[in-house]
DNA sequence: TCTGGAATGTCGGCTGGCCGACAGACGCCG
DNA sequence: CGGCGTCTGTCGGCCAGCCGACATTCCAGA
């Protein structure tokens, strides 16, 4: 764990700095570990340090007052976590957790911020990934509203295959992160029991396997084709025009 | 509707810059005038301007593929829409729509990070300004995830209050935007039936009035109440440790 | 090899909230 | 003043999916 991991994370924050504006961050902050199942911050906590993970995996998740638990994302090497509170600080409402062990350079919020004053090129790396945050959370929550449990399920297996997805010898992709039933049911707002249903269904129709708790999907586009084979609007209050109505 | 607004928003971007900035990004862009219920940008149209609203007020919403809108927020005066596809540019999600008539400025996307890269104070308001939306949205997603209809509506009116709220003289406070029920519903993920029950039963139990399509609420802080009274876990598959399981 | 905890498969009952339907009410415009 | 389109209130039927309750499988550790 001590050498830079062999991974390169799909938007690598850490991985496209400069040299010299990577060794002005570390200067901010210094490197921390996480054991495996340790909480790194819980909600509540103030939200004064920004985390850029080097190692390892961490789930950022929400407990609702009803102890369900809402998986947000996993923040994968070369990846920033941490950042919602960066601009006004405050509490924390999301928890992260090491899910291996982890190790992250660990920087407090208004270094990092005085930081970005002097270097331009992170900053804008910094917006960039923002941006990208916000355009992927605009999809889950059309994700939620909009779509049934099939659906929501088979649009998590599609972004985990971008996201954690490699090609296999026999043309299938396997999804490289192992994931219970429950976490899937986290990340998809539903339950344990209609994830295992959705996931026997797609088993049974030979669009994916499961071994050692990792998913493979065949690689036909299979998936994609259940998607866009239900649309058709219903009428009861008849669709809604686009324009807002002049008052 | 030539001189800038009377009012400011919140988080208001526009307002935050220094005369100099706010010249310099001037000069990026033209001022573009959009009449009410006019368009401003669709979904699938690509993303390669971004917006300052320097008047009126602008609806970003989705249509999923059944025509069902979630609308994501309303833009005040001063903020800036159209930001999600910044990074990569790409087609856009949502549609941006004039609810008033609308006064902006319109900015290539490539000359506004051109500019962010010459002037780091606008680009670490950009990050707070991300950074506080990324924070928001978080939060919308818990609550369409953990929240049942009447706890989404009533959280609503309480967001409307801090963006749109005005004291009135009797103590209770106006919201001062103009929503149908339809309007509320694409808000929360609802339909515009529930969102008509909800409301009712509120205004029986005296927490809230209507008029000219815009409500007050009583401002004992009657409605935070009702948040908080029935939180106790289910037993099911009973409640799961914040923990990963080892595996 | 045994044992216990976690993960998975499955089923039936129950219900929140969607859906369709319709009847006022409230403007707005000619 | 009359007519039309939009918005609101309300009801009953219906169903996707939640919930509880097992049984079973699969490790990891002793």
């Amino acid at each position: 764990m001590s050498t830079t991991s062999w991974y390169v994370a799909p938007s690598n924050f850490w991985g496209r700095l400069s040299d010299g504006s990577r060794a002005g961050l570390s200067a901010q902050g210094s490197v921390v570990r996480f054991r495996k199942g340790i909480p790194i911050f819980r909600a509540g906590s103030s939200g004064d340090h920004v985390y850029i993970l080097t190692e390892g995996r961490v789930k950022v998740y929400a407990l609702s007052p009803l102890g369900r638990a809402v998986i947000l994302w996993f923040c994968l090497p070369g990846e920033m976590f941490g950042l919602a509170e960066m601009a006004r600080g405050g509490e924390r409402v999301v928890y992260a957790e090491a899910c291996t062990d982890v190790e992250a350079l660990v920087i407090p919020r208004e270094r990092f911020r005085g930081f970005l004053e002097g270097d331009i090129s992170v900053a804008m790396l910094v917006v960039d990934m923002l941006s990208c945050r916000l355009r992927g959370l605009t999809d889950t929550v059309l994700n939620l509203i909009a779509d049934d449990v099939t659906t929501r399920v088979v649009k998590l297996l599609l972004r985990l295959d971008q996201r954690y997805g490699v090609p296999l010898d026999d043309g299938s992709r396997r999804l490289d992160i192992p994931l219970t039933h429950q976490e899937m049911a986290d990340m998809t707002g539903t339950t344990r029991q209609s994830v295992s249903s959705v996931i026997n269904e797609l088993k049974q129709q030979g669009l994916l396997t499961v071994s050692d708790h990792r998913i493979s999907l065949r690689d036909d586009r299979c998936l994609e084709t259940l998607l866009n084979t239900n649309a058709q609007p219903s009428s009861g209050d008849l669709a809604r025009p686009a324009t807002t109505a002049v008052r």
